[in-house]
DNA sequence: GATGAATGAGGTTTCATTCAT
DNA sequence: GATGAATGAAACCTCATTCAT
């Protein structure tokens, strides 16, 4: 799968002090307006270049707002990544996994944000699709051959399928981001459990989803 | 928690059947166009009725907005209840809520896609506190209430706690809603599992959560 | 002069509290509101009647205006009224005067702003021409009469003209009005002077007021 | 006191031709209309500039309007400056104020529209302290500064409060102004004295102004 | 490469007035 | 006499994008 690229050549060009605070600005307002309320002429303005400029780096408003999102899920990626590519069992990966994703949505909460955003984009069909493969392709490769060697070591319940598994624990651990970092999701997880993520140490939310986790791969192995 | 009301009391004077009228049509638009670039004349207009009664109606395009929403999510929320409210044990019930998803998530596809719209609203916490409070504690309660049930009744992991529980199974029937609604999550479900939700009767879908949400909660009883 | 009158027959014929009413709150949503921000269809709702019967009564809004207008300059003519009217010489008189006009701009302070307002109203000159001979033409009468007696009786100087003193005169007491009333003339009032009228006890401007008028007029006599 | 603008940096890099043709076209826009009824798209189209541009401008309505008050009355501003510095005595310095308000008032009738039309402004409080310090305070200043001048030299009674006076001073003027340009005073004018002042050479109203003021200054020296 | 002035379509919201009942 | 549902024109303001310099 290629990577597909958002911008122009002219950004690639810049330096790189630039496209970082550009991208980092744009995150900014992206994720506190919402991608329509969003405006690219302050983006433009707060990196403090002219907006003239912007449009040389990137043809639309669209076109910048999936480059931000695109920086700031490589970062997640990358740690997400060295969790499963170790030698641990698939338990001590899901812990490492839950763990991981209680700090960095903490700590970056505003590409969480933008991820939340993506999923209710109204585009054309194509471009969804191809959004989507850029950001979901790698993930679920990780999870689904992780599963995939935890079968064949026979570390979990024989009978599963790897991509729908991997799907479901995605599922889960994108609902915990998205209390940490977006307001609706915040609250949802309040009113089912009682919870504030913001003021708790997340013990037993990490003790509880790991149970659940556990339990689903495991049983009658 | 007393239902708020998110229109005018002239609305509640309008006959039934424009009432009706006029929160499909907004469906059909919102969950078209999004919110930001829906069109409240437009769906005036395609009501039959004047943009002044509109606003005699509903104070703000938010507020018509979040009346679409519950009117939509109300008719979803009877089918879970009656569900939910029945002798079955568990994971027959399980089985019946996620093949109630699967049939009424492409039967009222637009319901679901305000509901995704919403969970990346950004307004005020407080505006936002009151629509989740709305939108999520019926159902939270049911799903909490039946899972205390079968705790207490020794039907599931004794260990476990019931509203954490509960918000993990929403997470994974929402997941399934989206993926049968929305294109970005119709897209990652693809990318994850290689389905195409739209082409596929289901069953393995099915099958396949059903023995996740089954092992998670009975693992080790 | 004929008293022209600006409302419809009807209004004539409901009852007194009413009547009065209807006034009165036009009156509050006039002065606080401003002519044109003021809302026919909220003043209506606040007194109690529909808007059509509102229609009933005042063929168009400015009619309303105009009829409240006229309401609350009435009373604060009779007390004019009846000062002038009286034996006292004219340096008594305007004693009275200006104190009369400080305690009742502090009581019925939206009377002025709606007199304030009228004075900036863009409508045809003849509709200008007739409310301001509704409105003006009393009081000039008044000070003018009243003036020319004291010219008669050699209690002022020989060469005024006292219809222009008149609306001298006016002029001042008129700038005493606004500056209890109005917010701009407040402020200017205590730009030039330093006193908030809000906090002072008046003595102070009614002495010098009195001071210049009474120079003005009785000098070199 | 700070002078504070209210137009945007931009407005000041525009050419010094279009500024003055946007402010003279919203002066003709305001004046004739009203600020309520004024509409900022047929000033922007009169003006040969887009409506975008006119809001890279001016941020608000309000701004526009009032940027047009300032310009109309810094011009009279000047005017009424270079007679209250020149070595005059205060009543040939009164004598030269009336007549350049006579020809001034007909000559920019529009400038004296606006400024009548701010003292019935509804906004808050501290918008209105705001604009009332922009646009009195100069003229109130030089009107203090003058008196309190004369009150040193022994040209006018001993016992007047020189800021309580110039207020009254400035009461008779702005009549005087109103008279000359808005339709309701140009009328009440005419029937207290009889003088349409469309009509009149003035002179009888110079005289007996004059009067009226020289008898109120120096009474009993 | 870099600027930023300029565009203008488009959307939410208000409110005086009418009229069928 | 009394109601209030219904109308719809009109105005403020935003912002993605272009292009001459």
């Amino acid at each position: 799968m290629l990577e597909k690229k958002y911008h122009k050549d002219a950004f690639e060009r810049a330096d790189d002090e630039r496209k970082k605070l550009i991208l980092e600005i744009g995150i900014e307002e992206f994720s506190s307006k919402g991608y329509e309320s969003a405006n690219i002429n302050v983006i433009a303005k707060n990196a403090g270049i002219s907006i003239g400029l912007m449009y040389k780096y990137f043809a639309t408003k669209e076109d910048l707002f999936i480059t931000c999102l695109k920086y700031g899920m490589d970062i997640l990626e990358k740690a997400l990544y060295s969790i499963m590519v170790s030698d641990d069992k698939l338990l001590v990966k899901a812990e490492k996994l839950i763990r991981t994703i209680c700090m960095h949505s903490k700590k970056h909460s505003n590409y969480i944000k933008m991820y939340n955003e993506i999923s209710s984009e109204k585009s054309s069909v194509d471009r969804i699709r191809a959004i989507a493969e850029e950001i979901e392709s790698k993930r679920s490769t990780i999870y689904i051959t992780t599963i995939g060697q935890a079968l064949a070591s026979g570390d979990v319940r024989c009978d599963l399928d790897p991509r729908l598994f991997a799907l479901f624990l995605d599922s889960l651990l994108t609902t915990l981001q998205f209390a940490f970092t977006c307001d609706y999701y915040r609250e949802k997880f309040r009113i089912y459990t009682g919870i504030d993520v913001n003021e708790s140490d997340n013990e037993q939310i990490v003790t509880q989803l790991l149970k659940f986790v556990e339990s689903a791969f495991t049983y009658g192995k």
